[in-house]
DNA sequence: CTCCCTTGACTACACGTGTCGTCACTGTCA
DNA sequence: TGACAGTGACGACACGTGTAGTCAAGGGAG
């Protein structure tokens, strides 16, 4: 199902090629590289290993290739909560919300998708 | 603030050892490691390693060292998800929301913590 | 036609983490 | 007293990830 591991440094980066797809490992070293102090070479690998592993998939045009996501990162994303879940919190949503109900910061947004979250679930349960 | 990082295995080795603590080497090995597969030599590697970290100390006793975590492994594991929210998620808790809006299951319990959570933020949200 | 810059592909190194093997020491039991 | 079992301390190796240098090939500018 789920692909390869991801790292984060990785995971950012491929966010960043999702927000400007398609782009070739030159605008991607420049926007996004260069920004981060990280060397050319640097973000091509990472490049290609997102592609190795599947998260990405490039395409020649004029002489370059120009790389895209294959799935959304948003799934990508939630393979790493899942991952992380599973692995680190052996599967248990618990200590994310204590962590959320430590945090000093919630925004009303977050707080709104929270509300949203539970209403889905309520329902949800209520249905099934 | 926070300790150094921690990986997934040291992580639930680290809860094993305060659900049991204090504890031993060889009961660890015995009761974790054995479960799971892992030499004794492994359990003794990773509790050193987080005794270096700072998670664990020791305490000669009867001769031998008997380990107990230094805190608690609920602020451990909140700061695991401040650390994965932080640099995997870029600071963003949505990733989290949308996969648990996704998930297949979510326990009564875990729906209640949320509902908890959310009406702890919203009246927080009141007063201050 | 030559020089230089960009692109792609490798190779490489450091660190953290997961996993062991082994060795020396100590105490116990026959 | 001698063999055996548990204990602690190292050293070591593999893999994933973050980071970079270098080198060959291609294309445009002079």
């Amino acid at each position: 199902m789920r692909g390869k591991t991801i790292g984060d440094q990785e995971l950012a980066l491929l966010q960043y090629i999702d927000e400007h797809a398609p782009a070739s490992v030159g605008e991607v070293a420049s926007g996004y590289g260069e920004a981060r102090g990280l060397a050319r070479s640097t973000v091509l690998t990472m490049m290609e290993r997102l592609r190795a592993k599947g998260y990405l998939r490039r395409q020649q045009q004029d002489g370059v290739y120009r790389y895209q996501a294959t799935r959304g990162p948003e799934s990508v994303l939630q393979g790493a909560v899942a991952q992380f879940i599973d692995n680190t919190l052996q599967g248990s949503v618990s200590p994310f919300v204590a962590y959320l109900s430590q945090r000093q910061q919630v925004s009303d947004n977050e707080l709104a998708e929270l509300e949203a979250l539970v209403a889905q679930l309520q329902s949800r349960r209520h249905e099934g």
